[in-house]
RNA sequence: GUGGGUGUAGCUCAGCUGGUAGAGCACUAGGUUGUGGUCCUGGUGGUCGCGGGUUCAAACCCCGUCACUCACCCCA
């Protein structure tokens, strides 16, 4: 038996730098005022088909999707924006305040095909704001994921912003980008072709090297913005460079997902091979007013959890440099029994103790301590225990005290809460 | 979905032109009849991913399949 493809056991060595991570980001969020929220990993197939677009590659064929018992076509989540929007909507949140942060921190799922970074079941850090139009609020997001990455200790990585207009300046944008597309046609790939009809945006993100070449000089959202769409975009810019965020305008940007307005941004690293996306997000005014609300302006990004904790990996092993407190030698089974109370009795006092029950010598006990890495070691044998004490011992210094019966457990406790 | 690479002990890997498996680490026991990390000695552990084929004989050659991995597509 074996986990199926494209998803992983993250064992307890490994987990280590994943509550770093999901500790440092939740400090974060709540000192910005977002609240945790947490939201079904199953729903309706239409919800993801409506929000992220019938055409997508996410909805056409990555999709965890099945019917269930009684015939209601169910699918995994692929995201959490539109979950989270739903949620907005169904609970009426518009009415009580429609200004409202969250954040959540769960797996999403997309059948891939696996490679290094991405798995089939995937972990999202995600943070999305409600109600705000102000494009501060963009540039508020953008400052917060580059604060949180430079509390992680990472360095390297670059974001990547654009904008992708609005329904307002879309429509002369592609039909600028149509036309020229159309002269270039005999130049494209195969893939580009088919995007034409279907998201003609999408070609500017081709990673072909000829397609690259022949689309040097295409028009981008960036020259067709309306006057709205642009001062938005202006702002973000010069708010960033204000604070010092490190960006670069990248007009080839183009997030898969439809439901994309105004700013769209990537934090990418080169550190992957080739998924260089850490994290992504972009701003969507149309899709509460889309999935049935009232018209809200909307924010918002995820992490890729997995790959941050890779970037990490290559630079932060962190180990926990001592995780036991205490180990008990016990040498014969009245002395196993006594060590059985002790431990329990230490453990509710939250001292990190363990022991070996099966009896074995004391040298295999003392080789056991060593690489469990405990401080210190309490040796219980025969000898001891018919003077009515025991001996502990400080693996660092060796040095060796001997401990009365009676007073055991507060002198052990008073030593390890110092 | 498409293409490349790789599957031998728990881990990292040897294994030549086919002759039916090996090292290091780890684990375990002992060297010290009660003291860890170093050292020495012994031991446990393998359907050679799986299924078929060729052959007197397959870890090795052929076909299929599964998994891992990298890349494309796309995304986090």
């Amino acid at each position: 038996m074996q986990t199926i493809r494209g998803f992983r056991d993250i064992l307890p060595e490994k987990i280590c730098l994943w509550q770093k991570v999901e500790k440092e980001a939740k400090q974060l969020f709540e000192a910005f005022g977002f609240k945790e929220i947490r939201i079904p990993i199953l729903e309706k197939t239409q919800l993801f088909a409506r929000s992220i677009g019938e055409v997508t590659d996410i909805v056409e064929k990555e999709m965890y999707t099945f019917a269930d018992r009684k015939g209601d076509k169910l699918t995994l989540r692929p995201e959490a924006t539109a979950s989270i929007v739903r949620s907005y909507i169904q609970h009426k949140m518009y009415a009580t305040d429609p200004i409202r942060k969250f954040f959540m921190i769960g797996p999403m799922f997309r059948r891939e095909r696996p490679q290094k970074g991405r798995y089939r079941q995937f972990y999202q850090i995600d943070a999305e704001i409600f109600g705000v139009e102000s494009a501060l609020i963009d540039s508020l997001l953008i400052f917060l994921l580059n604060e949180l990455f430079k509390r992680l200790g990472l360095t390297g990585l670059t974001a990547h912003i654009n904008s992708l207009g609005c329904p307002e300046c879309r429509p002369s944008f592609q039909k600028a980008l149509l036309k020229f597309i159309e002269s270039k046609k005999d130049r494209l790939c195969e893939n580009c072709i088919r995007r034409m009809d279907k998201n003609p945006l999408r070609i500017l993100d081709c990673k072909v090297p000829d397609c690259k070449k022949a689309l040097v000089d295409a028009p981008a959202t960036l020259d067709h913005l309306c006057r709205g769409c642009e001062d938005h975009f202006n702002t973000v810019k010069s708010t960033l460079e204000k604070q010092k965020v490190d960006f670069i305008v990248d007009k080839s940007l183009v997030r898969g997902l439809d439901y994309y307005t105004r700013t769209a941004w990537e934090i990418q690293t080169t550190t992957l091979g080739a998924q260089s996306a850490v994290a992504g997000g972009g701003r969507y005014d149309g899709l509460v007013k889309e999935l049935g609300g009232p018209q809200t302006p909307a924010i918002g990004f995820a992490i890729g959890f997995d790959r941050l904790v890779e970037v990490m990996e290559q630079i932060d092993k962190a180990p926990e440099p001592h995780p036991l407190d205490l180990f008990i030698v016990a040498l014969g089974d009245e002395a196993i029994e006594k060590g059985y109370h002790w431990s329990c009795e230490l453990n509710q006092a939250d001292i990190r103790t363990e022991m070996d029950f099966r009896g074995k010598s004391l040298k295999a006990l003392m080789k056991r301590a060593n690489k469990l890495a405990a401080r210190y070691v309490l040796i219980a044998g025969e000898n001891e225990l018919t003077q009515n004490a025991v001996i502990l011992r400080n693996m660092n210094t060796k040095e060796q005290v001997s401990l009365h019966l009676e007073t055991l457990i507060p002198e052990l406790i008073k030593i390890f809460k110092k």
